[in-house]
DNA sequence: CGGTATCCCCCGCGATACTG
DNA sequence: CAGTATCGCGGGGGATACCG
């Protein structure tokens, strides 16, 4: 039971809801057509199933999604109600202003394998070979456990792996983690990087040089960033090199 | 220091901070014109100084807020900086929400301090008599101990009491608690339950006639509610009285 | 009045183990 | 695999006292 601000405010009323931890971003990802509860946890990589567990319980008694016991297979399916649709705004909003004010990344903000999740979901299929692509993406100043993942596309379908899937590799996508989030945040250019040979791409030339147009980037990218934060200092320094 | 989701994303960052307890309520005080830290307790009457304190010296840190003391008088002022304004369409577009779809009110949203303060707040001072006029509001089915507050309006500046101002009443508003929220969130008319004799005025008949002008209700009062909730039973039942 | 430091309790949450 | 119960701890936050 979400504790309470003791206010008739509608504003209060819906920010028991907002207002609780996580909560947000489930609802960024079910807005996203997430469906399942693993690949929740695989959007989310830091929640812990039990509190997954009791923030779609309590999401559901609050009207905004819907849990549905699928047929075939196990487990649920969430998906958000109209009420819950009606957040999208507001959740777009917020993503916006994170965008344009938030405070600058710091290095523990990087988890890579939440953004492998953010890429699979925009890799542009349509942009991409026929058949079966595998793209290998290692990062510098990323923890050691997560310094590589995958992403494959198999005739459009798009997954993404911790693990090596096994497959060879087509391309290869080397960087320094910030540098990259900063790239596909909008805040660099992901060409200037590339052309620089601050992300550099190690594969057949035709992939590399239409590996741009796989990368949809993230969905604010186009969003200017008002707040001036390291990643200026960071440019300049760059600059100097 | 907030807690981290381990995710570089825009939602993520300004979840951290829109995400906790309270915070939302301070930003729409803010956004209300609220300055001082004592006036934000009277609009949050549930939250401690100490935790007051804290989301204040973190919105100012997150850079949403300016603290500047106050050169003639003790203390600070506190006022949104271009970054909190920018939040002002995020905090509205969550009351819109909660006006449409949140969960029914139970009797301990029901604080009358807060509505006390929501009221001063919307008063239409120039509907109303020159020079001073009290109101004092009286409900039944409320906590004991806060019952009764009185709204002042000394020649233009509008005051609220939770202690008897010593001041003789122009017009005491009688009703109950419940009944009154609704009709100032607009689920209920306000001129309907005047004249069904629900809400029921004492004072000069000039007064009674037109104390609906003197109200502004809920800045949101005009959303239209779209979840069907406990309030529709009780006019149900009201109309079979 | 306008806040800040301290203490201490409670519950939110992660880890673990469990079930269909 | 797709979640759910149980347990134990850490820290968020309320009460209180204190300071300018």
């Amino acid at each position: 039971m979400p504790k309470k601000y003791g206010q008739y405010c509608p504003v209060a009323l819906a920010a028991e809801i907002m207002g609780e931890r996580w909560t947000i971003l489930i609802l960024l990802a079910l807005m996203d057509g997430v469906r399942r509860f693993n690949d929740l946890q695989r959007a989310l990589p830091r929640i812990s199933a039990t509190l997954l567990s009791q923030r779609l319980r309590s999401l559901e008694q609050a009207g905004v999604l819907n849990k549905k016991s699928v047929n075939s297979g196990r487990g649920y399916e969430y998906t958000l109600t109209e009420a819950g649709w009606e957040l999208e705004s507001v959740v777009m909003g917020l993503g916006q202003w994170g965008q344009r004010w938030a405070r600058d990344m710091e290095p523990d903000d990087l988890d890579p394998r939440h953004l492998a999740w953010s890429i699979h979901l925009r890799m542009n299929v349509e942009k991409m070979p026929a058949g079966r692509t595998v793209l290998q993406f290692e990062f510098t100043g990323a923890p050691k456990d997560c310094r590589r993942f995958w992403i494959l596309n198999s005739g459009g379908q798009i997954d993404m792996c911790i693990e090596h899937p096994g497959f060879d590799v087509d391309l290869t996508i080397k960087s320094d983690l910030r540098r990259f989030v900063e790239a596909w945040r909008g805040i660099r250019s992901l060409r200037t990087e590339l052309a620089a040979g601050r992300i550099r791409l190690e594969g057949p030339a035709k992939f590399k040089r239409s590996f741009p147009d796989w990368l949809l980037l993230s969905a604010l990218a186009h969003v200017e960033r008002e707040r001036a934060g390291k990643e200026h200092s960071l440019s300049q320094r760059s600059k100097k090199e």
